[in-house]
DNA sequence: TATTAAGCGAGACGGTACGTCACGTCTTAGG
DNA sequence: CCTAAGACGTGACGTACCGTCTCGCTTAATA
């Protein structure tokens, strides 16, 4: 049954969403207004508040709008799956956002507000399935032991990438991803074998 | 030559730090209001702003004072120097302080003021040397091949621990840190003759 | 034209005058402070500054909000006209305003800032009409000689009464006032022969 | 017996009133603040709030060594003594200092100040004695009536030019004081005939 | 076709915090 | 004891945003 009344524009949905994400781009969560939302979106400040509640649920849903789903590559390799995975990391989706620069006051953000949080964590584990898929599937064939930690396995190939965005600025290019994958995968088949 | 006026109160400086730790720990960065930290720290904003010209720059400060550089220790061997840092990190410096709280917050504000990201990012620096001295030293024993990029085999192992702390809120305890060392070294080990 | 957007409170900014006028009266201009009439009117800050740029430009508004113009009688003889105007002088328009502990502040205003100089010479131009006309009608019944500089008389009759108010704290009765006029209007009479 | 310690710096007392009056006249009492003081007149502000204890009595102080006590004529003429009195008037003691505008200022500040008040109406007493004393000679002489109101003359004189001064910005020259000099005098001498 | 309900931009509203300035006091090192 | 310098807690400044609330108007679904 269709709601009674004007019906939201879904155009001014998306402007608030690309001025969001902007706008946490260029000034970060803490210098972020509504007011500055709503001007460089050319929409009224009720209009936001019609649909988000509070600053932190408008940068989830921007943030989530604009980080895409990983593709789920299946060459029959881990690694070569792996090195696709990597592929591609990190591209900013729209121009004039760094998300780079948007993740971090995520993070923050979700520290901070606990319904954030909650969904922070749904959006996250969503987003771990194709690796996930992919280390299960390595599994089957054998690639990596059955028993092996795939959360810590998932954890030490995504956290150094993460890392060097977030707290260390280091070189994150093609010959890093490379290393780091041979390193993890190299150190996981020789576990097992070592006890632990 | 003595300077001249009233000398500022150390007092008032430590009390404004640690105000701040805990009301960024509380609320958050976003959040954060100088005037209250000023009544928390029973000082006047005027005080803070004759310290600090931004919430970053004190936050900044605050967390530069409550973050302890780890100790360095000299086992002989690899392993148990790198199984000796990790214990320990990550305690809480003041109580109602939950530095991991903090962090996110801190990493979050160098992302937004370079002059933050700067101090941060020398900070940082300095912060890692115990750790490349460790890993310096395992070189020279053998323990490490020579050619080794000491950096990514630091950002590997110190990387799965935050990155569990920021973004995906895993387990870090001694049965991880364990794994994470042994793959890691493993995995390392068996690098060159990969010819990587 | 509508125009757009929510409209001004009326009632807001009656209370912002007479609570500014209190406060003028209890304190003085220069020991007002917008956050006291805010706080007395009910009002914010941001609604006082919508409607005037600085406290003497409310204390302006203020001040001829509560000065009312003076009745312009027409007995048909210029003593009594003057009678008419000298009674009921000075009353305080409202409770709790002693206007003339206003006056003298807004004079005091009036001399720091031109803006509120010109608004202040324009009002006291319209509040002098009665005056010159009771005066006018004198001169067309012969009361007065043609050639009287009706300014200068004005000002004789109307000076004493505000310099007792200001300067020397004098008493201003119906005594004075008679003889007042009385002395100026026979002075006045006997000048044209004088030939000055 | 002489005070133990370094004496006062007189020659500060005296930059501080000039410091006063110069920022007094040029924005106001309201805008006056102790810090500018301070710093025109080259001293700290505690030397200042040794002598003074509020920007009202430094004002008081500063108003009262400016304006200075007139001459007392004697020519054996009332209206010659009145013309030279009239003489003069309103002269600027120092230069950068506009006199017409501070003495508002004064007055504003005398309705605030109980402590002020005092002080001002002792200053104005002291101030009006010479022209009563003129006015007593006229009345020894048999210029004036025995039984007219000194004070009441005293005040129909002066006042139009405090007044044109004050309130209507109205000229003050020679051809206005001498003709108000003349309607006064012309109607006090006619005023016991008309028994009031 | 007319009514009704929600959405819309604009902008006022009572608040809170901003970063600055001035208050009057105090503490330092000297004269 | 006075001085200049300057830090101190307090509190007001005028501005900017907060989230809410009228306004007049627009846009559809319902009656």
């Amino acid at each position: 049954m269709a709601r009674r009344g004007r019906p939201r524009n879904e155009q001014s949905t998306t402007d608030i969403l690309v001025a969001t994400l902007e706008l946490v781009s260029e000034v970060g969560l803490s210098a972020l207004t509504m007011d500055a939302v709503a001007s460089r979106a050319g929409v009224s400040k009720a209009t936001i508040y019609r649909r988000w509640s509070s600053k932190e649920q408008l940068l989830l849903d921007a943030w989530m709008s604009a980080v895409r789903r990983p593709d789920e590559p299946d060459t029959g390799s881990l690694r070569d799956d792996l090195r696709a995975m990597f592929t591609g990391l990190g591209l900013d989706p729209l121009p004039g956002v760094d998300i780079q620069r948007v993740f971090p006051q995520m993070i923050a953000a979700a520290k901070v507000n606990d319904d954030v949080a909650a969904a922070y964590r749904a959006f996250i584990t969503e987003r771990r399935r194709p690796m996930q898929a992919v280390l299960r599937r390595a599994v089957a064939r054998g690639e990596l032991a059955a028993d092996v930690d795939l959360d810590l396995v998932h954890d030490l190939l995504v956290a150094p990438v993460v890392y060097r965005w977030l707290v260390s600025d280091g070189p994150v290019d093609e010959s890093v991803t490379t290393r780091l994958i041979e390193i993890v995968l190299t150190g996981v088949d020789a576990l097992p074998r070592l006890e632990v």
